[in-house]
DNA sequence: GTCGACTCGGGTAATTCGGGTC
DNA sequence: AATGTCCGAATTACCCGAGTCG
């Protein structure tokens, strides 16, 4: 493509504001091309040459620009995905790091980042890796890197409110998956919930402990891999049987097939996080009106 | 996000005055870099390893973002673990996250917090475990928490210098401890190599490819829990054979008895993260004068 | 040619610079 | 020797109507 960058694209991988990059471009700092409109057009080298030899900000992040994106923001999604295949596979957290930030700041909001981006960037690397043209490590390691994403994501995320109702939630034993409980508790906490991952590889006996100890509003099951059907079943079974009445019970995850799925019970099921964004949104609703009131 | 701070910032944040800020800056004892038009940016790392070398305290934190102090500013390491035992089995995630930056700001090392601090506290986890004191979950989502604080600590650890070696490492197959690669990474980049976990549940095949592709000078095996003793010295075995004149083979973990170490061949094996330090330290300090040569 | 998103230019408020002095 | 305070000049960030890009 081209890699002639917007002042906009500039600002934001130097992370400064837009108008110091038109300041410095008018004065010379930054060698820059003019359009026959008079729109200033930064060459990558050009900034290159100046974050380095000017001695100015270090390339903290001067990630946006590598991969050459278009001026436009129409079809984000896709091209974040697509940057992000390469920047996982290549173990490149600075460039996974400001797709992620840039995505969240532009409004759209985690349940998106983790549907559209995250888990579609690891299907198609779970293809490639079946075509032989991705190694295991790369795959973990990008897990690895999507994970420390996701806790500095927790960061930036207001904290819930105090009167937020408590959701807690999981993933079996077995399972070794912590991505997917891990993009729930994220995207229930942007849901105004207090959302708590207990982490993944749980027995049933200690989720029964859990939700009786803690006594949470909405429980949430992350099935990635499920060892054992007709154990898990059971422990399911008896699960829901004991706290179904209480606690809203919300499941998901790849290995709860169909016919997993007929014989179990539960509040929600979600084939993805926008699923369990609009529910918890929805239950949350509910929930605060009657306690307000 | 911002890791660039001003000058302003930083003087509320340790409680002094601007000038004095600037001052250092220009003394060459806070790493500064510059904007175009010459206004003074510190780094988040930058600031908190001049806090930890100095004799200047922060007294307010919160102005970076960072949690406010406990008051007590040196945090003996017995009473931060008793505190954190109790903070970790509550789920009292801020109170963790406290005491883990006051213990890294006290001039703690990353190796001293990860084995007489989190370790420890877990070991004392694990007791209460076993009398009935303390439930699975709690053990998990303490696990949870720290896996997440790890990772916030490794965004304001200073980066490794751009001509620092490269050391990977990862857990094996069927284990998926994660907490100990996460912390080897954390100290190895305390130690200032350009340390990447792979994850963990690793099989020997894609740790060789890794080895082969990235190349590094380092590689660490953390062994928390071994599946099938007798497969898991056949495929260490096999990689220590390939790549072990080249590469620095470091293990270590719960996992590796006597018996099965003396099976295995290594540039070190490391009871603790101190160990791991130590002798990344020394490896480093060859491998700097040999390149600086 | 339409249209939404982006950029232009300029003006203003808030910071920061450097230096001198206490 | 080191720190804190004060100051005019320079730099940066934010805002907005009109024009441009894709």
């Amino acid at each position: 493509m081209r890699d002639l960058l917007t002042p906009k694209q500039v600002a934001r991988a130097i992370n400064v504001s837009e108008s110091s990059v038109k300041r410095w471009c008018d004065k010379g700092v930054i060698p820059t091309q003019y359009t026959a409109g008079g729109h200033r057009r930064i060459t990558m080298a050009g900034i290159l040459d100046f974050v380095r030899s000017g001695k100015y900000e270090l390339a903290n992040p001067e990630a946006l620009g590598l991969p050459a994106t278009s001026g436009q923001t129409t079809r984000v999604v896709e091209r974040a995905r697509e940057q992000l295949v390469e920047a996982l596979i290549a173990g490149d957290d600075a460039v996974c790091r400001q797709i992620a930030v840039d995505m969240y700041l532009a409004e759209h909001s985690v349940s998106v980042l983790c549907d559209d981006v995250f888990a579609a960037a690891f299907r198609e690397i779970g293809e490639r890796w079946s075509c032989g043209e991705a190694e295991v490590y790369q795959e973990r390691r990008g897990c690895e890197i999507t994970l420390r994403l996701l806790h500095e994501l927790r960061v930036i995320l207001p904290a819930p409110p105090a009167d937020a109702p408590l959701a807690i939630g999981g993933a079996t034993s077995g399972d070794q998956y912590s991505l997917g409980t891990t993009m729930a508790e994220l995207v229930l906490r942007d849901a105004k919930w207090n959302a708590v991952s207990l982490g993944d590889n749980l027995p049933f006996e200690t989720l029964s402990a859990a939700i009786k100890q803690q006594r949470p509003r909405l429980f949430w099951l992350s099935c990635s891999h499920i060892a054992n059907e007709s154990e898990f079943l059971a422990g399911y079974s008896e699960l829901y049987d004991e706290f179904g009445m209480d606690v809203a019970f919300v499941v998901g995850g790849y290995a709860l097939s169909d016919g997993l799925r007929q014989q179990m019970k539960f509040s929600a099921y979600c084939d993805n996080m926008q699923h369990l964004e609009g529910f918890a949104q929805t239950l949350r609703g509910a929930i605060g009106d009657k306690s307000a009131k």
